[in-house]
DNA sequence: TCCCTGTTGTTACGGATTTCACAACCGTAG
DNA sequence: CTACGGTTGTGAAATCCGTAACAACAGGGA
């Protein structure tokens, strides 16, 4: 019945809905596909076709509600909760998500850290108390989390990965720069920055060569 | 004459390239497709397909020479030479990324630093001075960087993509919440985790309703 | 009331990407 | 020197996704 939506379509979804809270921010009230999609680089038929997947949240001649269009979406992407967040792994870029401000506001809420060094369990990050990564298990079979988040070493990620699996959390952000192999019903994102710059020499090196001004 | 190479081709090439480096390390000679997609979830046939939109690599029967295929990714991506880098932006994010050695080994060196905070200019981070951003398009004029990285509060993000881009620059890897805009010849990579967890909600909100163990 | 402007929701089309399937080929063993 | 298991490179088929186009409609003004 539920038509199968593509995934494109799913990771445009938060995008669209940051912008309409941007706009919000300012005062609009409603907004048309072509206005949106000037803002975000995409095509208005596209945001249609995307929106329609969902339901009908427009109307003809006008737009669409910012406010309503906005909790709509977060309805269906579930941002209309808080998730628990669990985060492995306290080194220097565990410390910097630990104390990033950015997931709170969206309702993402960092309520465990774990870390399998002896110097660093037992400290405290931003409010929450690291915890030996041996406890893992145990504690999220004790406690809700929603979506665990991978800050250790490459050679160390599978393993961590693994884990999270196994204690039964379906999400994982991964900074490790591998890819991890998880079941089929365990969403994943990989942030990986080297990655993104590899790709991005291909085109300058092309534009390179073909002699630009 | 150079068939035009789809983009997602591009983005898989760089993982490609990461496998093959650490097969190499464990010592293996060579690979096959098959192999090598078993490794990064990918089809065997995803991969000779990529691959052949730039020559022919492997031995029929055999597979691929791990060293022999990576050397030639690595030239098509450009990856065999050194990439300079600018940062703009010296927060926390942004000090967590000029200390981030992950870079360096890739061939890409941080070579030039910018803050707009007169407190954070003239500090170093990572043996690299910290410059006003003011001079931004002085400094980039008179000195050769490639890559744009810009780690500044989203507010101001466009700004600094528009000087990176009027300085001449042609990649740029946006940290800040926000989908910058650029000219055509522009590549752009976004990393944002907050937009990568709302995309994975979805999912795993979707599996509650269904009902799973 | 009727017409005009603006914008949606949707269907149909076409292009892009992935998957399939197999002929061609390599190296080895007999 | 032939046969065989293994694997590539690649067209053709299948699938996925984005774009175009337009009928339907909302609101406002004459
Ligand atoms: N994607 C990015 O933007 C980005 C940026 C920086 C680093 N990284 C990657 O993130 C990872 C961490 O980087 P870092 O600079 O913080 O490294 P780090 O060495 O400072 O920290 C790693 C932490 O993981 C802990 N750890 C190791 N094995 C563990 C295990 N099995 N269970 C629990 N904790 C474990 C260590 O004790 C340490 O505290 C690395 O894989 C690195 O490549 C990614
Ligand atoms: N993608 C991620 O993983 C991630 C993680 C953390 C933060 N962020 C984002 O990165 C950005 C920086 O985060 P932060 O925590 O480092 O913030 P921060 O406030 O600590 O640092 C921002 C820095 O940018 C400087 N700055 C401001 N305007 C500038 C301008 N016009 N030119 C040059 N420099 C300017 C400020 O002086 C400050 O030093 C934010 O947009 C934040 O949302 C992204």
């Amino acid at each position: 019945m539920t038509l199968e939506i593509p995934e494109v379509v799913i990771n445009r979804l938060p995008v669209y809905a940051r912008a309409l809270a941007a706009l919000a921010m300012d005062g609009e009230t409603v907004v048309s596909s072509q206005t949106l999609g000037e803002r975000l680089d995409v095509t208005p038929a596209q945001i249609r076709k995307d929106l329609s997947y969902f339901g009908r949240f427009g109307k003809q001649g006008r737009g669409y509600n910012v406010l309503g269009l906005l909790a709509k979406l977060r309805e269906i992407l579930g941002l209309d909760r808080k998730w628990q967040v669990a985060l492995v792994g306290v080194g220097r870029l565990g410390q910097a998500i630990a104390e990033y401000g950015g997931f709170e506001p969206q309702g993402f809420q960092i309520v465990a850290v774990f870390d399998s060094d002896p110097a660093a369990v037992g400290t405290t990050v931003n409010e929450v108390v690291v915890r030996d990564s041996e406890e893992l298990d145990t504690f999220l079979r004790q406690n809700p989390v929603d979506i665990g988040v991978v800050a250790v070493p490459a050679h160390a990620a599978q393993q961590v990965v693994d884990r999270l699996v196994n204690a039964g959390i379906r999400a994982i952000l991964n900074y490790a720069p591998m890819m991890p192999h998880v079941p089929l019903d365990v969403a994943v994102r990989n942030i990986d920055p080297v990655l993104a710059m590899q790709s991005m020499t291909f085109y300058i090196k092309r534009q390179d060569l073909t002699g630009a001004k």
